[in-house]
Formats: structure tokens, C-alpha cells, sequence
DNA sequence: CAGGGCCATGTTAGCGCTATCATTCGTGTC
DNA sequence: GACACGAATGATAGCGCTAACATGGCCCTG
């Protein structure tokens, strides 16, 4: 007991400050986080003296002490789509404004990376958690029924949600554009349905489309399979070549707008008039659907409205407040452009 | 002195772990961190013990107490753009693989934003910070000097960083491509500059533009700067307007794509020839400038890159490692397609 | 003017982990 | 067999903050 005891770590504490402002710490701290506890005088010393000394609060040491941090966690499949961009950028622009941050993920469409993510969010003691899809690991769901931690689920609905899901029906949007398809006279229709890691949301696409095709007894075709991620050209390429393998195909159904943008762009240099020759409609109306002529008739998502939705029930729920309902199910459209 | 003292979180903890495998809280400590400080026997007992119990270490605290978090902030301008999904994207990977967590904001192209997200970000103790561009406010680099902590700058050049930059020549790009209008014969030229918050950018970029005009002795029919954001259809009928209230515009060039696309898109519904009455030219890649024909002539950004790059950098400093040259210069690239 | 209540502030003891010594014990050396 | 030495483990004291209780002064009531 007698060396160098610890040291630390030079930065400016709330000591400090206390000492500058002639107060104790923890009048410090109540002037910061709860200026109402204290006198207006008291407050502003503590301010002044904040400032002078360039205070910069300790949030991990906070966070340790009243075990409550203002962070949260957001699980997403991959950063680098305009869709889920939408979403996490409405669902920051809520947490902002309550004073939260965010630590994000990417799982790469891998219920085994998203459970490992999870965990490390967990040991960093967020508040509450946001996952894209409905499809977790064993392991996850148990870490997170153990952590007490509220939850979102996004973009999809859930018959036994973790806790919250705010999403819209995949299967409904699906069906109701493929009706689309049969309404306008196709009788021979292929599904092009995109495959990645574990997401299991183009398999309840699909269910749609062939929901649509029973209900009207209208031929499907065929069903590709496409594995992503891939570009919009090879996409395309694919599935003009299966559709020229079959027969008298006339109305194609993609489960994302690329590969329906790719149908139709391929389509249009073979000289096969869309729609006349073949009716094309995809899913998510991110600008690209709008720009190519003569327009792709697709599902519009409430991309943004979900992250808006999903943090504003993430805070109410953070904050204590329980739910009847702890399922929102947002609307979709039906946006009718030229392929179909 | 003799209430209920303060109370645990009921949560597992090291000591629980420790209790469990009959060992001191230190060692399982070491077991978890440094399992080559233990033997291999001790190591199994620990790991046995922490599965058994569901331990999840709290790394609130662990940072506290060794003044050392494995978390890094990024600060973007957006989320729902694609070009910067790619960068964090790329950072995120390249950060995920070395362990780290990633705290993410968005300033909205306001410098004071960024400020705060940096305040934000640094009581958090983040160990390093990537900030989207080199407008900074003079508070935040005051802070960020105070703080020490490792910064990398993204997607421009500085004369002189905050610590280290990866970009690349956005003016040198920007002359490159108008170059190319002025080589296929376009005599007068209009820049389209996108206006956004304090983003400087642009800027930069019709600065390249100028240089091309200047060079070459080629007249420069006007510019208009576009305040964003705007859907791709909107600019576009804005700067078709512009053009039209000039006399025998024959070359355009915008600060973006999507206002290219726009102006493209536009011009074939008025029925203008692209390339051969108007040439277009833009600058960024994503898949709308290659699918909407003829294809826009434009500049490949190196945006997986810059976050790669990025990270790898910023590990480095993390982790100790100086740089003589703490600007990295990647390469753009021009892409030939049909407009121009 | 005694007593109660409330407001502002202070004291004390952690939150769960790790840095920094301190100790123990086996091994090799001469 | 005494000693040095390193490997493994432990004891102690914080990291910077806040919860929980304690205190002191003021105002109001009767």
C-alpha cells in the first residue's frame, strides 16, 4: 500500500467542476441532469463553471451509477440499401431528438451474427434494442427474455413478437400487386424471388403472389430463385433468360424493385414491350422504380414511417409505459405505373 | 447508516462468475480478456462457470475502469443516401472484424449538429471518430484537440486535418468529367450545384468545373445551384427550365447524379436528344446513372473504399500507430456511357 | 414559538469492472 | 538445500458518476 496508487485519467471530472463552482459533485450532477433540483444561482455557477473548465460528462461512469443509459441498439441487415436507410434514418432522427444514441449493427442477413450483436449491444447496456425482421436465433430470443430489455421488430408483423414489431403485411402487398398483374389480363406469371443469408421476407412475398394466383386460378408458370446481392443488369439478365425458357410467359412478379427494374430494363433492349408483351411489377418504390420509363408499378413501403413509429414506441416503452397493442402494422400502396 | 443500502442490478456479474468457478473476480477477469495470463485449466473452469450462469460482461464498466472503450463514432451527414451507405458500410465491416462497436449520427449537413453528436459522442469516450467531411465547426475541433482522441475524416482532401483524412480529389474529378463534355464538342456549358447545409462539397466541385472551362477557353452559359433535397424528377425539371431560358446550352454538368439522371430523364420527355443536342454529365455511380438508357457519363466515387480505408486507418492510430502521411488520396474514376 | 414540512445541499457508499501491487508456489541453479 | 526467478493467482483500491439517506434552514400553522 505503499506505491503509486492509480491514476486518472487527466480528462476534467465533476470534481472539477464542484471545485471551481464551490459546490459538492453531486450538486454538479443535479444542476447538469436535473436543473430544477437546484436554485437558479447554484445552476448557473455550476454552468459558468462547466464551461470555464471545459466539462465533458463521463456517460459510461453515468450510465454504471444509475445503471440507465441513454443508448440504443439498432440491428440492421445491411447499411448499404436505400430501404432500411430510410428507416434508420427516421428511427435516429426520433432517438435524437429524446436524447438518445445509437450504436448500430449490420448482421449481413445472418441470424448468427445478429445474435452476436446483440449480445455485445447488451454488454453495452443499451435501453432498449431494434431488429430488422422477425427471424432470430434461439440464443438471441433467451439473451433477450434474460435482459429485461425492450424491443422492436421491424418490417415485418410477428405472431409472437419479442416484444414490439411495427412493420406491414408482406404477404398482403404482394398479392395485391400481383392482382394487379391479373387484372390486367396476365395468365401466365413467374414470381423472381430474392434470396440472401437467413431473411426469410421474400419467402412471405412469395406466399402472396401464389395466395393471388390460387384465388384467380391463373397459371404460375415458374418461380426463380435469385441469390443476392447481385446488380440490377445480372439480376435482370437471369430472369429473362428463365421467362424466354418457358412458355407464353406474360406477367413477371419481383419480390424487390431491382430485379423488376432489371426485368425491365433487359426486356427493353430485347425488344419486348413492357407491358404489352410482358407486365413487370416489383416491390419498395425507392426513386429508382419511378425513373425508368415507363415508370415500374410496385408496393410503396412505409419505410420512414417504420423507423418513426418503431422509435416512438421504443421510447414510450424505455421510458415504462406498457401496451395493449405491442403490434403496429403500417400501411403499404399500391403505386400504379407503366410496367403493369 | 442503517437503511437499504444501495442495491445491485440483479443482473450477473463478474463476481457471480467468480463464486461459480471458485476463483477470484480478477482471474475470471483475465480468463475473459487475456486467457493467455491463466492456465488452461483455470481458463476452462471460467468459461464452464460464465456459460452456466448467462454471463454477460458489462462493458460500462469495464471501459470505466480501464479508461478504454471499444467503441467508435461515426458521424454522417444522412443515412438514406446511398453513396454513404457504402462507406459505412465498409467501415462497419472492416470495424466489426477488429471488434469494435459503432455509435452512429447524422449532423443533416449542419456543422452545429455535428458539434453536438461530437460532445455526444465523446462523453461517450469513444476510442476514435469518423467525421463525413471537413466542415467543422471551431468548437469542434477545439474539443477534439482537448479530447486527444484519434478523428479520420471522410471523402475530401484537407490542407490541414484534424488528425488524418481518406478522400479523394473531388475537384480534380469534377474537371476531369467536364472535360469530357468540352472533347466531344460541347461549346456552352451550365453547372447544376446541389445546395445542402453547410456542405462544401459542391463547392469544391464546381471549382473543378470552372478549371476545365478556363482551361480550354470554353464559355460557361450560367449555373444554378439546386437546394436539396429534391426528388430526382424535380431538379431535373429545374435545370431543364434553367437551360431553356439560355441560348444553345449543349453541355451540361451537375455536382450529383441524381440531378444528371433528372436532367436526363427530363430531356428525353421534352424530346431532347442526349448526348446529341445536350450532353449530360454527373458526378457518382450508384446504379441509377448505369440503368437508365443510354447510361449516364459520370465519376465512380471510391465510397467502399473511403470507409475501408478509414477504418483500417483509424485501428491503426487506435491502437497506437503514428503516420507520416495522415492523409490517404484515393482514385476516382470516369465512367463513359451515353450522355456525354 | 414549538412542531411539521419542504427545499436545497451534502455525505456516504457503491455501480461492475480492472490497474497495480503483493503473494504463493514450483522449478532450476550452483 | 538455499536462493533466485517467473508463472499463476489474489487483495486492494479506485475509474467517475449517482442512489439513498442525512442535514440544515426556511416558512407556515396554530
Amino acid at each position: 500500500m505503499t506505491g503509486r496508487r492509480r491514476q486518472g485519467t487527466g480528462r476534467i471530472t465533476l470534481d472539477d467542476v464542484a471545485r471551481v463552482a464551490e459546490v459538492s459533485p453531486i450538486t454538479v450532477s443535479r444542476a447538469l441532469r436535473s436543473p430544477e433540483k437546484v436554485s437558479a444561482a447554484t445552476r448557473e455557477r455550476v454552468e459558468r463553471a462547466a464551461a470555464k473548465v471545459g466539462y465533458v460528462p463521463n456517460r459510461l461512469a453515468g450510465a454504471l451509477a444509475s445503471n440507465a443509459s441513454r443508448v440504443v441498439g439498432f440491428v440492421a441487415a445491411t447499411l448499404n440499401n436505400s430501404i432500411f436507410g430510410e428507416t434508420i434514418q427516421a428511427f435516429i432522427d426520433v432517438l435524437d431528438d429524446a436524447g438518445f444514441q445509437l450504436l448500430v449493427g449490420a448482421s449481413g442477413y445472418q441470424a448468427e451474427r445478429e445474435e452476436a450483436l446483440i449480445r455485445e449491444f447488451l454488454s453495452h447496456r443499451v435501453a432498449g434494442l431494434a431488429l430488422v425482421g422477425t427471424t432470430h436465433t434461439a440464443g438471441a430470443r433467451r439473451m433477450l427474455a434474460a435482459a429485461g430489455v425492450p424491443v422492436v421488430e421491424l418490417w415485418e408483423l410477428a405472431d409472437r413478437p419479442i416484444d414490439m414489431v411495427v412493420g406491414f403485411d408482406n404477404r398482403g402487398a404482394a398479392r395485391a400487386v400481383t392482382e394487379r398483374l391479373i387484372e390486367r389480363g396476365c395468365r401466365r406469371l413467374v414470381a423472381a424471388v430474392s434470396l440472401i443469408g437467413d431473411e426469410r421476407r421474400s419467402e412471405t412475398r412469395l406466399a402472396g403472389f401464389r395466395d393471388a394466383a390460387a384465388e384467380t386460378g391463373v397459371a404460375i408458370a415458374g418461380e426463380i430463385r435469385i441469390e443476392q446481392p447481385l446488380l440490377i443488369n445480372e439480376s435482370g439478365a437471369r430472369i429473362l433468360d428463365y421467362i424466354r425458357s418457358l412458355d407464353g410467359v406474360d406477367g413477371v412478379f419481383c419480390t424487390n424493385e431491382f430485379m423488376a427494374t432489371g426485368t425491365l430494363v433487359r426486356c427493353q433492349a430485347a425488344g419486348i414491350r413492357v407491358p404489352d408483351d410482358i407486365a413487370i411489377v416489383g416491390m419498395g418504390d425507392t426513386q429508382i422504380a419511378s425513373v425508368v420509363p415507363p415508370g415500374l408499378t410496385t408496393i410503396r413501403f412505409p419505410d420512414y414511417e417504420i423507423g418513426h413509429t418503431a422509435a416512438e414506441t421504443l421510447i414510450e416503452r424505455m421510458a415504462g409505459r406498457d401496451f395493449d397493442t405491442p403490434s403496429v402494422r403500417l400501411d403499404w400502396n399500391l403505386v400504379l405505373r407503366g410496367t403493369a
